[in-house]
DNA sequence: GCAATGAGCGTC
DNA sequence: ACGCTCATTGCT
């Protein structure tokens, strides 16, 4: 061994010798992973906001995280040079892509399977029935983690529950029929308006406890957190605490995070929730419920803006189970359901509605019974309103009063002295429509004051203010007084009241539950719910009265509802007649007249105008499709140019899955080129005007 | 003919 | 959000 060692050099020259120092025998490079030895191949659904990137992207596995990677985990991979973090769709035996840029997966987050097969399947449905992304889907299926939860010791799977007894839904001719179908597995598509007085709650556990009977889970998705305690309890009653779960954003994130965990694995059965709950990971779901349709809580503000009946309806469809769409009222989308056989409606016959509804009346410009009595002008209310009002009382029930929401429709005060702007007819309030060259209005009657003068110092000037739930309540509670006045509102929202005579003042969509119903409902603003210039105006105001109303006596046990709108408008007849579903029908008949949804799919595209100009020169739009404006939007900037437009996209039903691909399309290209211009995109936006 | 510079595209 | 590619431009 002549030839110098140059190891043996080095070692001579510089000691100790490093351990790592002796390059041979050749060995597995340290820390390089190697891929697992069954399905390598990662599909990730990565957490980048661009549309272009809204496909999955292959990872390899490596083998030390076999076990951990499972479908539907966590996992964190490098993208582009960066950190993101993304769903492990699903594992493959190889992969198209070149073996050269396959990278490994950098992490597993966490091995819980949070994202269920049919849940990222209803995702993918949901954002492609949007022009939406999957990712902004999943952000709002799947709450974030919380570590410490998901190492808790998960409790044993309840037990499946009896079947409840059915009598409840014998009111309704199809009802039972409906019950027989989830207690069969059977597919079932429903529309169902609850009886006015009728305790929902109990009927939709009833549905829910059903299906849980039968071995399957269930999924009841209402506005808010009042309805989810309600529906919950009542589901507790029937299939035991163990089995149900209560989901809604107000819980705070641990204990939001222990409930979706004790749906996702399996645990619970039944699921109640407010929006996200319709994707929920309920295991082999037998009914999805959306009850109250109609109300815009429903409606996600994020993008891509899904609705939850949509997306009960395609979970229903992927998933084989049983959907009930349900309220007091009927929205024109559910009457669509109905109509066209895909939802047969479930309905009591007229008897058992006469014998429910409490008596209903109206009380417009054009009727003369107005403010005559004076202790009813002291309250600013009709003499009729006042009598319904009173003979509650002295029955010794509760009276609800259903006031416009503050700034709802700013109601308007002297300029000079403040004192509030009255109508000259009734004394009711006077306000400023919508839109701007309207001349000043009663939100009770409706009468129009051109020549306003005020009453007190004889000034012409007008100023807005608002007369809000707590100055109408001062103002009843003087009328009746010996009565207490509560209000339930923005501030503070009352879940129920008891039986007690009291005058109870209420926002739409605040009004607590009476114990027994109440004697007597005030509707008060009519005026300022119709006159909204809104597509769905008529719609959401007959909803809301509706939604009151329900929680009065029968008519029979003197029940009695006087709503301050013109009696000849449909809403109001149909509140008089209680007839939603007659009311769903001529909706749904004059929006197709218009070419309004749901009778065609429309999407709207704001931003800047160049921003929009340029995404609708980009579409490619369906056959049939027709681009409505753009419209400038809010207020101009100072050169009087639109900081931002709308445009309206409209198409055939039949063409709304080409309509939503176009605009994910264009979007995609959008991002592809970095457009910085924020712009948004809606499908069927709740509100078109 | 070739390096320096910038826009555009892809991200496994 | 970053780097890579490719085209364009300016200079020899």
């Amino acid at each position: 061994m002549s030839a110098p060692d140059p190891d043996a050099l080095f070692d001579v020259e510089v000691a100790p010798a490093p351990v790592e120092a002796a390059p041979a025998p050749p060995r597995p490079a340290k820390g390089r992973p190697v891929p697992a030895a069954t399905l390598p191949v990662a599909r990730v659904q990565v957490d980048a906001p661009l549309a272009h990137l809204d496909r999955t992207f292959d990872y390899l596995v490596p083998d030390k995280v076999d076990a951990e990677a499972v479908v539907g985990c966590r996992v964190r991979v490098r993208f582009s040079r960066q950190l993101v973090d993304g769903f492990l769709i699903e594992r493959v035996e190889r992969s198209d892509v070149d073996p050269q840029k396959l990278l490994f997966l950098d992490r597993v987050v966490s091995a819980e399977p949070v994202l269920a097969p049919e849940v990222a399947e209803l995702c993918r449905a949901v954002a492609d029935r949007y022009g939406g992304t999957m990712i902004d889907v999943l952000r709002l299926a799947i709450p974030p983690r919380h570590a410490r939860v998901e190492a808790e010791e998960p409790p044993e799977r309840a037990p499946v529950p009896e079947p409840p007894d059915p009598a409840g839904w014998a009111r309704y001719p199809r009802g039972s029929a409906f019950l027989d179908a989830l207690r069969a597995g059977r597919q079932a598509h429903a529309v169902w308006q609850a009886l006015p007085g009728e305790d929902w709650p109990a009927r939709l556990a009833e549905v829910a406890a059903t299906a849980a009977a039968a071995g399957r889970g269930a999924v009841l998705v209402v506005p808010d957190h009042r309805d989810v305690a309600r529906v919950h309890a009542a589901c507790v009653a029937l299939a035991g605490a163990d089995a149900v779960v209560a989901l809604s954003a107000d819980l705070g994130p641990a204990k939001r995070y222990r409930g979706w965990l004790a749906v996702c694995r399996g645990v619970a059965r039944i699921v109640v929730g407010t929006r996200a709950t319709a994707y929920a990971p309920v295991a082999d779901p037998g009914v999805l419920v959306v009850w109250d349709d109609g109300d815009d809580q429903h409606s996600d503000p994020r993008s891509p803006y899904p609705h939850v009946r949509d997306v009960l309806i395609q979970r229903a469809t992927l998933s084989g189970a049983a959907l009930l769409v349900a309220g007091f009222a009927r929205t024109a989308e559910a009457q669509l359901l109905s109509e066209s056989g895909w939802a047969p409606q479930i309905v009591a016959t007229r008897d058992q509605v006469r014998a429910a509804a409490p008596r209903v009346t109206a009380i417009g410009e054009h009727d003369s019974q107005l403010a005559r009595d004076p202790a009813a002008r002291t309250a600013r209310i009709p003499s009729v309103a006042f009598e319904a009002a009173r003979a509650s009382l002295t029955a010794g029930h509760p009276v609800l009063v259903q006031v416009p929401r503050r700034g709802y429709v700013p109601s308007l005060t002297c300029q000079d002295c403040r004192t509030p702007a009255r109508c000259r007819r009734c004394a009711g309030p006077l306000g400023l429509p919508a839109g701007d060259a309207k001349p000043p209005a009663c939100r009770w009657c409706a009468a129009t004051d051109a020549n306003f003068r005020c009453q007190h110092c004889g000034s012409r000037k007008l100023r807005a203010a608002v007369i809000g739930a707590r100055r109408t309540a001062e103002e009843l509670g003087r009328a009746f007084s010996g009565f207490p006045v509560r209000t339930s509102g923005a501030a503070e929202v009352l879940s129920t009241v008891d039986s007690k005579p009291a005058l109870v003042v209420a926002t739409p969509g605040a009004e607590p539950v009476a114990d027994g119903g109440y004697g007597a409902a005030l509707l008060l603003d009519g005026w300022a719910l119709l006159g909204r210039a809104d597509l769905r105006a008529s719609e959401e105001g007959l909803r809301r009265w509706m939604t009151a109303a329900a929680l009065v006596r029968p008519g029979g046990q003197g029940g009695r509802v006087v709503v301050l709108a013109e009696s000849a408008t449909t809403p109001v007849q149909a509140l008089v007649r209680w007839d939603p579903v007659w009311h769903a029908g001529v909706e749904l008949a004059a929006r197709a007249e218009l070419g309004f949804p749901p009778a065609v799919r429309m999407a709207s595209v704001d931003g800047p105008p160049s921003a929009v100009d340029r995404l609708l020169a980009d579409l490619p739009l369906p056959p049939s499709g027709e681009v409505l404006g753009p419209v400038p939007l809010g207020e101009p900037d100072a050169d009087g140019q639109a900081v931002r437009e709308r445009a309206l996209i409209r198409v055939d039903r039949a063409h709304g899955r080409a309509l939503a691909a176009a605009l994910a399309h264009a979007q995609a290209v959008r991002t592809a080129r970095k457009d910085p211009d924020p712009l948004r995109v809606q499908l069927d936006p709740l509100e078109l005007i």
